[in-house]
DNA sequence: GTGGTCTAGACCACG
DNA sequence: GTGGTCTAGACCACT
């Protein structure tokens, strides 16, 4: 994992996502964008996405459901 | 996405109906229940019932006929 | 939906690899398309690759290999 | 196939969609009802419905799509 | 009214 | 960055 402006690249993913909930842009209970999207729009690889989500998810931010999405977590925390 | 013992889904389900015929519950030549009733009791996806219980067929467990239904083979193995 | 010549479009596929494994296009270790230039190729969803070369590995013509891909198996079958 | 006030319960079928086509609540390129609703809404069987949906295709009037939908034809006759 | 094929995605496990 | 599992449907083939 490289960093990039001395963070670490699924850092800026985790930060972008936390302030999206964090702004109200997304609320409880939305899908967020899905893996694939994340790729193209941050430009790292899926790994680097994987690890930003794992680690919202581990956090209680999102939930990950296989084949539906990945949704914030109802009682997100940021 | 939740796993029950670190298993698939489609693994619980031909669990499931290999449990039933080694009690004796499902004989040879008995009707299984239909793929849609499976999606109910499983709370999967239709697809996810297909996989297991193709899976089934596959491994000789079963019988499965198109516009009839699926059947526990007549010499069904465990 | 169109089939061709009233067969199946994972049938298409299956046929595909095997001419090419039959005019030496294709020969045993090489590694075959992925599932998603198949889906471009072939202009169908992944699911239907997936059921192609799943069923071609149950004969034996390819070898899956998660994380790696896909390969001529090292003796096959036309 | 039963006849209920002296027509056959697919004509009905069939008749409501093209009044919805000639009032304007369908057009062209609109998804039609999926047969499982239809067979809800019209409380029919299935084949009723496929009958209904089959012929209105053959008429040029719908266009079906496995695993996608019923559309209303880009051209629809009525 | 069953099982079969197919869509258009999603996330997961692995290398 | 592959193949694997899974969703929530759709229409198709058959009995």
């Amino acid at each position: 994992m490289k960093k990039k402006n001395g963070i670490f690249k699924y850092e800026r993913i985790e930060r972008d996502i936390k302030d999206r909930i964090g702004k109200g842009e997304l609320r409880p209970g939305d899908l967020v964008k899905s893996e694939a999207e994340m790729v193209q729009q941050f430009q790292v690889s899926k790994m680097t996405v994987k690890t930003a989500m794992n680690r919202l998810a581990d956090e209680g931010v999102v939930v990950r459901i296989q084949g539906k999405g990945t949704f914030v977590a109802p009682c997100a925390k940021r």
